[in-house]
DNA sequence: CATGAATGAGGATTCATTCAT
DNA sequence: GATGAATGAATCCTCATTCAT
């Protein structure tokens, strides 16, 4: 998944406008979806051209897939936070709250939904959502392997796995959730959520 | 619930033809998407004309909305299963396999997952899933406060909100997380997913 | 390269279309070369709509296809008149001044250079082309060699490949001919072409 | 002979560069054709910034019409070229073998054919075309009329007009008939060409 | 002189929808 | 009821051309 498309006499101004296609293009996936939004519609909330868009991506499909790139990413940022904690297993818990606010926020499930829809059936997206989510694995099990022998608690690798899928499973059924009943009584959930990552984690 | 599109002479073939419809649609959705599919491909699915679906549909979108509809009852048949189970709890919680198994089946979570993103941006279909997320969690609310209280639990609203939302939530996940990772270890997941299940359900 | 491009109820019906595709596609391209037609050009020409006529070819490159190879099979009609000849040989210098009025003819040569120049470069055109030309040369080449037997004259390979292209050459000729001299003194022109074709063909 | 498109403070140097274009457009003519070739394809031949050629040729069109002018003149240095032989006639027919040689060169034929087709849609080239032949017809023509004057032969009006497009119309063909048939026996369509070019020279 | 970023009109193609039969 | 021919708006994308630097 290659990081630029084309050369740039400036590449720190090709940069500034990729990102502005980028952020563009995020809203207006938020607001009509990956097929919903159109090139115009991209190229008027970027304030540049639908010709010149293509200076800077091959096509549309370029553009979603940098932009399933780019989000994706953040996930990793996520591993790596929780990499600096003293107790990770503990501060997962503790942090569910935080967690699971973000989760809700309007401004990231939609496309969290979005390019997993889009993943279900575009396989270049597919790919990129998987390669990412086998990095993170990797990163997330290193941390819960090390924090659990610390607790005396199996590492083993069927432990590790099932652990693993549904920690993470936990969270990407909230973006879900909150399509379905976007009233959630956010605390209350928070706090089951809390008990079942305690449970999980230290099972 | 809007059912009455079109008044036939033959209400009976009518309701025949429309499923004929529909279940054209669920092959061609789960193929390629509410947006891939287009009329001509559900025609031929359908052994219909694209012009004579007219006669049945308003348009596209109200062969979505049904589609969606239909989708959205099936929880309705799962709330009623269990209710009939003598220790619902319990039997939550020792399904857990089976129904971990269910959602990870490929015919299924393309489109929940097509589903929950079209509600993500399409307001009336975001209505329906509501409201069928709303009728819902009536029943299962149901039948989590009469199990618990037999367990002597807590039923306060916001223990049953929490609850209710973080179990399905749960779920809901497997959709998403089976996208990001094909190759889930099913097994080591389901045990998971039932520590946590019993976690939550008894506490 | 096939003949019926899509299936349609009304073969007939559909045959009529595309022939008006055809006809139409003809006058744009003799108007505007190959690229400079539109599609919305031809459609208006068809008395279609754009759209439509994807219902009867596949792509603006299937139209030129299609309009080439129809082109190219005169070739083979000639060829068969020629057959009937009772001295073909000399039935080709007799009638050289009516095929040079018809080379010269302003319907027909700008097609045959822009299908000759399309051919230059697009390799499916070539194809095309160049399968038609092997099967007239073929046909000639039958008519020429037993022609020339009962004239007593040199049948042998090479004799037949000079004076197969060589005769072909001169006819093509007069497409580019006329376009660089429109007004070219067409008895004049016609007689020496007699005079080359008699040397050639009895030598 | 429109030459003067713009002022320049070094008019050398914008001969270079209109020079350094010119080539560019040459090689990418050839490979894709007038319309197949984009400015950006000839900017990056000519080593040269798309923009900047707008400095030295007013549009494509003009960039095209130029190279048309440049190719057309090529016929004039042929002409001057058989006005110093001795014998034009014979010459004539004994260069035919490399003069067929020539135009079966593949780096020739596409161009002239390309040129052919654009002037037989394209008002501005087709004068251009058509100006150079009248003049490459001037002197042929008189050529002509010396040579076979020595030779006693006819040298009235009709005799020069069909002999000259006769002659030109069969050298014209050998550019479109090696795109029909690339795999042309060029010594035994040489042979025949000699001996047509015999014929009507000196008849 | 020279660049290449930026524009916007125009092109091919798709597809939901209509309607005569 | 049922067909599929027909439409036309909308979409992605290309490319000649301009212009600030």
């Amino acid at each position: 998944m290659s990081t630029t498309e084309k050369r740039h006499i400036d590449p720190d101004r090709a940069l500034v406008r990729r990102k502005q296609v980028l952020d563009a293009a995020a809203a207006c996936f938020g607001r009509s979806g990956f097929h919903g939004a159109s090139m115009a519609e991209i190229s008027k909330a970027a304030g540049m051209s639908a010709g010149h868009i293509y200076n800077y991506f091959d096509s549309k499909d370029a553009i979603i897939a940098a932009f399933v790139e780019q989000n994706v990413e953040r996930v990793s940022q996520l591993m790596r936070d929780l990499e600096q904690q003293a107790d990770p297993l503990q501060s997962m818990v503790d942090d569910a709250p935080r967690h699971v606010r973000e989760h809700l926020d309007p401004n990231t499930w939609p496309l969290a939904l979005e390019i997993s829809a889009e993943a279900a059936r575009n396989p270049k997206i597919a790919e990129v959502v998987r390669d990412a989510d086998v990095r993170a694995r990797v990163q997330f099990r290193a941390i819960l392997k090390s924090s659990r022998e610390r607790h005396g608690l199996a590492v083993d690798s069927d432990t590790l796995d099932g652990l693993l899928d549904a920690m993470i499973s936990l969270f990407q059924g909230l973006d879900v959730r909150v399509v379905h009943n976007p009233n959630v009584n956010e605390p209350a959930l928070a706090r089951y959520m809390g008990i079942a990552m305690k449970a999980m984690l230290f099972s």
